[in-house]
DNA sequence: TCACGATTCAAACATACGTTTCAATCAAGT
DNA sequence: ACTTGATTGAAACGTATGTTTGAATCGTGA
């Protein structure tokens, strides 16, 4: 059995993903992980070296796919001559929310990731800025050309506002439905979807000139 | 000695404040915290219990005066007539931002209040909807005063998003002037709180009537 | 001065943690 | 069939965790 198709490794990883998210990186223990992956408690470091290794790994299976399709749409933004604001928006928040979206175990990979900023420790830090960085770049370009007559700075800031609305949303998303006495449900992602992409647009919008306007 | 004015109980507070803020509520020790204010490891136990009632101390000790400053704020509004939905949300996201506003002191409070939904587990959850929830329902209903024509599901949506960006820029502001290179400055405040409500407001107005227009 | 409740202290409690060890087992290659 | 390297298993490693104990200490009112 080569490396890449250790069902054992994979088992791990599925079942950190789903207690991280569960309880925190913190809280999850690699006893309760193994467990419940039905391996021995010795295989977390026999496939990754260590409980820190296996967090990166987990982090890195999701939040690479996430960002790839983030620049993909990106890319289509870029290319197409009617794209607007909305579209550069919806290239960041959509494919994070299809992570929520028709998924029945909401305990799993997003709530893991709507908070691993939050989550994420001291020593997690560089690995989130390197996963983060260049997606980060990509996107502020592609606004700035969308937001003309806005400094860095605000850009900057609302996008990071932006990301703020969107991972509080799909890391706790399920906790509106309780406080809103239902008025808010998770599962029309639809709507949902349509509700941040305009939220987030219009505030970055407010106070820029309108693209391609030079005056 | 009584209890209100224990120097050691106050003490175990600042320093579980502080710990909890920079490690998150599960990996700050009892034994680091009591370390940390001068006093003996049964501390804890003798003066709050057990560890998770320490924790519900903290945040009692700050969300109580927060959110009362937010309510004050919110009366304000509700009582002038001139008074315009960037002042609601100022009175929510104001009084968060103070808290970060002239602290040297990084590790303290500000980061503990923004992630503290992320954070915490499942037997925090109904305190914090015990703290949040009246709040909620009386933020929710002068929201609706100014966004009239808006459903229910729609202003709850977007009070979330304002959670959101609001948590997200109290707890991890910081690291936005890392990925900006510096144009984020989170010691603007004056700066950021702007552009916070603006983005904000004017997220949550598209799409409504103007106030009092009954079209 | 004494007594009493409140507080602090060092020490130990039992349990959980991440990690390591090394023998047993397995899956292929020869 | 035998060897070899990869993988798994049970057990123990050392350390850290939250909590409890019981004696020592403190402040204060009688």
């Amino acid at each position: 059995m080569t490396r890449s198709d250790s069902t054992t490794r994979d088992g791990l990883l599925d079942a950190a993903e789903s207690l991280f998210a569960e309880h925190g990186f913190a809280s999850a223990s690699v006893r309760a992980i193994t467990e419940s992956a039905g391996a021995n408690v010795a295989a977390v470091n026999y496939h990754f070296g260590s409980k820190l290794e296996l967090i990166k790994a987990v982090l890195e299976r999701r939040v690479g796919p996430l960002n790839a399709e983030r620049l993909r749409r990106l890319d289509l933004c870029e290319t197409r001559v009617d794209a607007t604001l909305e579209d550069v928006v919806a290239a960041f928040v959509e494919p994070a929310l299809a992570m929520v979206r028709n998924e029945e175990d909401r305990t799993s990979l997003a709530r893991l990731l709507g908070n691993v900023f939050s989550q994420a420790g001291a020593e997690l830090r560089p690995v989130l800025l390197d996963l983060f960085g260049p997606l980060i770049e990509r996107f502020v370009v592609a606004l700035e050309r969308f937001l003309p007559g806005l400094a860095p700075r605000q850009i900057y800031w609302r996008f990071h506002f932006m990301v703020g609305a969107t991972s509080f949303t799909v890391g706790l998303g399920n906790i509106a439905q309780a406080y809103s006495d239902g008025a808010c449900d998770p599962s029309d992602a639809d709507h949902l979807e349509r509700e941040l992409v305009r939220f987030v647009a219009e505030g970055f919008r407010h106070g820029a000139r309108a693209p391609g306007d030079a005056s």
